[in-house]
DNA sequence: CCATCTTTGTGCACGCGTTCACAAAGACAT
DNA sequence: ATGTCTTTGTGAACGCGTGCACAAAGATGG
């Protein structure tokens, strides 16, 4: 889901689907659990439980990684553990740099996900200077200017974009022209990217919504039919507190 | 997607399928900064790019509210707008309360997004009695203990789960307790909830395994095929910076 | 009033993902 | 060694979402 502009034959490669991949850091969380409790083996039924799935899908998931179970008795902790890590590519170092240090940046950073997986915290940078130097999450931040040179001296393939929706596309440009070829993206905006670059975006006013549309389902069925619609160019008077900020002024940097 | 364990027959009641439910405050972003220009029409092709999606199913999922369009000119814009917000549930207003005032906690307070659509912050909450009453994002901290009485005086029904992953169920558990039915979970634990309930989970550290999986498998092409696996119980001995934190220590509160 | 041109709305086919249900595989007891 | 019991791995059916391609609708110009 939200791979920027691809026709994603990314995964079909040598076979994983997509909604596979997306579960297998769920299932690493739970075996991650099971592991610290020193449980040995756990069947797909528990295993399935714990990361809230349906124990048939695990399996089949389970199954484009290899054959890893025992029948009868389940699926070595230990070992899953390996193999997850492995396909996900966590066994290696990722450097990931942080752009844009406002309020949430300054939350990533800080957020110990980070560094718990694989993934290193390179750099945080950002355009203000007034930020330059300032550690952050024990990291100082580094002005906009070095963006380039961060990413070659430290071979960073994975960015993370947390600047307002204005400087996202710029500094995607940037990133992707420097040899980012993977983007998370927070700023509420679309990135367009070239053919082989990954975006993934995460959009909490978007989730709000969703959330909004189904309540509003539940709660809806009585005052639904409130006669027909204006249908002349409606709304937009009421609730006046829309402010000029337009749309999705970005959680981040003020 | 990630509907806790609702078996959903949520968006059925009236056709609107999922998917295109989690398009359209997509659309309404493109179309609020149209309307913001002043632009008075929109084609389908035209709006399609702008939400980056193709424009076929830009149209399917138009058709679904109704036919909105002129053949031969497009869509009004401001007209758009007022259906989609009023599908979205975004006419009326949301209160919203955010338990777990950490980094992240705080950096959603700030964030410029809730206010603009419908959605207010009632109320911000957290559990450590030395933040109660600090103003954040110009809001009081309120104690944990005033939980229940706040989403009862206020009518929430939407609450934002920002604690460390170890208290997110019990907060859980307590907001449904007191009436709310809608959830947006940033910590990184699957939450079990009643039918009825709506969970959506944005989980940042899922979000980077996956980008991981398909960096290697971009880069991997050279480095593949090192040879057998270990087989016995591998891994876990290198990189053993993992830290007593086990698995998901959360962006939030310290 | 008619012809042409643009753009919507949608029938249809295809592919992916999910789920069921069961045979094969192996552990374990006797 | 043999039978029973548990649990995996997967074939097959189903349903949802996507994208194509086109007919219908309406605007626009002569």
């Amino acid at each position: 889901m939200a791979t920027g502009r691809t026709h994603r034959p990314a995964t079909r490669s040598r076979g994983i689907p997509e909604a596979t991949v997306a579960r297998l850091p769920l299932y690493l969380r739970a075996l991650t659990a099971l592991s610290e409790r020193s449980v040995p083996t756990v069947s797909s039924e528990e295993l399935a439980a714990a990361a809230g799935v349906n124990s048939a899908k695990l399996r089949k998931d389970f199954s484009y990684l290899g054959s890893y179970g025992t029948r009868g008795v389940g699926y070595d902790v230990e070992y899953l553990v390996y193999q997850i890590s492995r396909e996900l590519g966590l066994t290696q170092d990722w450097p990931v740099v942080i752009v844009g240090i406002g309020n949430l940046g300054a939350a990533l950073a800080n957020y110990g996900g980070f560094a718990s997986r694989g993934f290193r915290i390179a750099a945080l940078i950002d355009a203000d200077p007034a930020l330059t130097g300032k550690p952050v999450a024990g990291i100082p931040v580094q002005h906009a200017d070095e963006l380039e040179r961060i990413i070659r001296d430290n071979g960073v393939s994975i960015g993370v974009i947390s600047t307002p929706a204005g400087a996202a596309q710029p500094v995607c440009d940037r990133l992707v022209a420097a040899g980012v070829t993977s983007i998370l993206n927070f700023a509420p905006t679309v990135l367009t990217v070239p053919d082989g670059v990954d975006v993934r975006k995460v959009d909490l006013s978007i989730e709000l919504q969703i959330l909004a549309f189904h309540e509003q389902r539940k709660a809806g069925e009585e005052t639904v039919g409130e006669g027909a619609l204006p249908r002349t160019a409606a709304g937009r008077d009421e609730s006046a507190d829309q402010g000029p900020d337009g749309d999705m002024p970005a959680v981040m940097q003020a």
